[in-house]
DNA sequence: GCCCTTTCCTGGAAGC
DNA sequence: TGCTTCCAGGAAAGGG
């Protein structure tokens, strides 16, 4: 599932794509509900005869400035975009050079915004954890405001953004702290402890160019049709059964968030 | 207003 | 073997 490091990769593949300045000759929706908002008819319309010239992340989001608009990405679970037709095809951008941009998206969750103001979109997201905005005393402050089981509290972008699944069980596992631990109950030493747990795992998905999970049907590829290599830098996630990296106690899976959850039973203490 | 649960989706895996 | 049920999860919506 894309998250942070994987939607980087894929913003920073389509920079290298050589489609900045290109113009989207035609807009073709096969699946209607991609589109938030507007009505395929109208997106294809609206999208038509605009110039691609800026490709940024923001959050899990994919953001492309066009010459009138933003056209704002969320992949979800399975999204993915590719330069050819593919099985799960939901939306075609066809570009004046004559390449196809096809988004394929087999469980349909991904979601396409066009819209004039990109804060219809971007408004109520909390703080990027790469950026200068990320400091110990922000973290703390939001911490200490939330009565959130804090594997939930990762997980809601309206605090931080970009973690999902994985990385917030490798920042916990990182940080020493149980996932069903409440956010505002945290002591200062597991406060420091995470806030470098989460760029820290950040980058080293974004290092390792994501976390492609499965084979066949694997959840993230890049553009490129490569899988990423992250998987083989986790800790915990997806490790159930397994010996802990750090201890050597069995990994268990359990649930937290309604999301499956994986930790050290030793080394993340549920009560303190 | 906060927090938890349900919903959207497909297809592989598990169960009978 | 073949059918049915369960499970995976990001984020919006709904309910307590």
């Amino acid at each position: 599932m894309p998250e942070l490091p994987e939607v980087e990769t894929i913003v920073r593949e389509l920079n290298s794509a050589d489609i900045i300045g290109k113009k989207i000759s035609l807009a073709e929706v096969l699946w209607p509900r991609t589109i938030a908002s507007l009505t395929p008819t109208q997106f294809a319309s609206k999208i038509k005869g605009q110039t691609i010239t800026a490709i940024k992340r923001r959050a899990k989001f994919i953001h492309f400035i066009l010459s009138d608009y933003s056209l704002i990405v969320h992949l979800r679970m399975t999204g993915k975009f590719l330069f050819h037709p593919t099985t799960h095809e939901r939306v075609r951008l066809t570009l004046n050079d004559g390449r196809l941009l096809s988004y394929d998206d087999q469980r349909k969750f991904g979601k396409f915004y066009l819209t004039p103001n990109p804060e219809d979109v971007f408004g109520k997201l909390g703080i990027e954890p790469l950026s200068e905005d990320f400091t110990l005393k922000a973290f703390s402050s939001l911490l200490q405001k939330s009565r959130l089981q804090i594997k939930a509290f990762l997980l809601n972008q309206q605090f931080i953004v970009g973690v999902g699944n994985i990385y917030a069980d490798e920042a916990l596992w990182n940080a020493f702290v149980h996932p069903l631990r409440r956010a505002c109950d945290l002591t200062p030493k597991e406060t420091a402890a995470l806030f470098h747990a989460i760029p820290q795992v950040l980058q080293k998905g974004i290092q390792h160019q994501g976390t492609t999970l499965g084979n066949l049907h694997a959840n993230y590829f890049s553009i490129n049709g490569n899988r990423g290599g992250n998987q083989y830098q986790l800790n915990v996630f997806r490790r159930e059964k397994e010996p802990c990296p750090r201890c050597g106690t069995t990994i268990i899976k359990t649930k937290a968030a309604s999301r499956g959850t994986h930790l050290c039973p030793k080394c993340q203490v549920e009560g303190l």
